[in-house]
DNA sequence: TATGAATGAGCCTTCATTCAT
DNA sequence: GATGAATGAAGGCTCATTCAT
């Protein structure tokens, strides 16, 4: 349990081989080949193999929420929040093509993940941007009667959908210029009404 | 192969099973034992349990879209159309939560789903979404320069995400009710753009 | 779970397999490839290795009671029942000698046994030995001041190591003979005192 | 396997951590750990886990036996030595409850131990009585006709099966108190025959 | 001598699938 | 068609043992 490098080695290790098997077909003396280890040593890493999962979806999304938080609050309103939100949850998958078809595919894998050990992680996520949200409204930039909490789901919603679809399209295109199409449809939705 | 009302009756009894247990950890002996039968029987029916699943996916969502596309048909406009859409999504998996369950949870699973089998599925449903908004910009109703293909994406994965949210949660509040809230969202962002 | 046959031909592959390389060299597999089937199999009629063992245990220990209550009710008098139980319990294991084996030497695998599920059976077998000493106790054979607790104990240990030394001296000679000697040193061990 | 006295400390750590969870349940990391020690020390002085239980054995047996030989040698006469010979034998295994745990139950282990090396020690063993009732019967205490490996066989099982139905009752009694009664049994029972 | 991280052989058990009835 | 007992491949995990430090 010594080398904190080792249980990292481990984690990219799967990422590579759940990409590339998914998560069911991948067996744990895959990984530790993967990783250039023997098999039982993955054990004084990780519980089980579920564990490495969970391991993985928490690290990665704890580090995803941590960058896209520190990226944004650099940002002088709301909108430009949005904007730079999008854009760099959309650049961070395009970035790590393995990383993103692990999360975007493997990662929905049932009751484990969304309930269960990860939620707390998604909802650090669902909290950023709702507080991003609840900034624009008091900023006067969206409506004030902004459903918050709808709208939040909305753009994760939105967000994962497009990540989904580039990912199972192969990554025929990019998916980070298609960024700013996608906020902008989303802060105008969310903008003081038009007949306002 | 002889009776189709056999056929349906395990996959009726697949949704209440996989909704309590989730599929991985569903035996087809469950099924079986849920559906009444022997699990021998299931294999005159089904090739593999996987196929259960895939049918089942298929199935559902066929008459999921069927029922949409009929529904929205009598609509007048685009606008009024994407208001019944995200109405009715969200009130056909109100009205069957072992379904929803199902569908928001355990059909992400892995390459299986996404990828393959049904895919044309989905692909389906995200026509239909596409041709109301395509008409919504005919009609003059929505922006002429509007990026269809992911406007589609994006209400398609707000309500699916809505969708999952509410399931996660318990279902412990009305989903249908959120229906309005998010269709205005959507079309007041994909509407002609207030400044033009 | 239908076929109860089944499941004594696998505790008599079980006895077999045991016998020949102990409860913790054999393998499921062993008991299968012994018995004739797959080894899953095995696990329609038992729930672990561990079962296997402990209803071996069980069966052929209520068995070797059985026999033996039946066989000394016959007898006259404690005296009589004594020599008749002794001479029994060597030829029961004198005649099955891979039995004996598994019964001398496999059985006595730590807690497992001794305490936990299988203590009844011993139990039994202390009982049926205590009321034939009490029975002697009652009819003026044996000392009235007999320790019946304890003789018991020194009569079963007695015939038990006779039987263990002989499994492990390869049973290179009649246990059955000498049965009568063992049980004249016990009977006059618990005879009314010579000085009395 | 420069200081003895650490081979010793790990033996009696072996005897502590076998009482507590049996062998088969015993890790050797577990013994590592109450002996204070890394895992990877103990196979500077011993060769495998196995050899652990087999010396512990043969240590503990030539103690027990070594003891018992100076102890008998005061007495005047064989019968002395008998009384003198079961006291002792409960009196050590009572003083030393874990080792008695260990011995009694799970040193009963299979091929392992009756057989092959410890053989030796346990014939040891029944060297020292069967040499006590020689003597009985030279000096006519006992039957002239007793056949001695079959007394010394009944004499130790007697014993043996006093102490181990002492532990597994959880040494909820005196095993020392029990062994005048014992000895008085075995001794009247190879007495000279009250006939005679 | 001591350490303890690493090894990897080994096995029990599960369960989708088959097939004789 | 229906059954369900039987199959047997497959894999996660343990832990005695090694060896570089």
């Amino acid at each position: 349990m010594r080398d904190p490098d080792r249980s990292q080695n481990i984690i990219e290790a799967a990422v590579r081989v759940f990409a590339r098997k998914g998560y069911y077909n991948s067996r744990v003396s895959d990984i530790a080949r993967e990783a250039g280890i023997a098999a039982g040593t993955i054990y004084l890493y990780f519980k089980t193999k579920d564990d490495i999962l969970v391991t993985l979806f928490r690290d990665k999304m704890a580090e995803f929420v941590g960058s896209l938080r520190k990226a944004i609050a650099d940002e002088p309103d709301a909108v430009a929040k949005v904007r730079r939100l999008v854009v760099l949850h959309f650049r961070m998958l395009e970035d790590d093509p393995e990383l993103a078809e692990v999360v975007q595919v493997e990662l929905r894998q049932g009751q484990k993940f969304f309930r269960g050990a990860s939620s707390q992680e998604i909802g650090a996520y669902f909290a950023l941007i709702g507080s991003v949200l609840e900034e624009g409204v008091a900023q006067g930039r969206f409506r004030q009667d902004l459903p918050v909490k709808i709208a939040t789901k909305m753009l994760f919603g939105a967000m994962d959908q497009m990540a989904t679809s580039w990912v199972l399209g192969k990554r025929g295109y990019s998916l980070t210029d298609s960024g700013p199409a996608v906020a902008e449809i989303f802060l105008q939705g969310v903008a003081m009404s038009p007949g306002a």
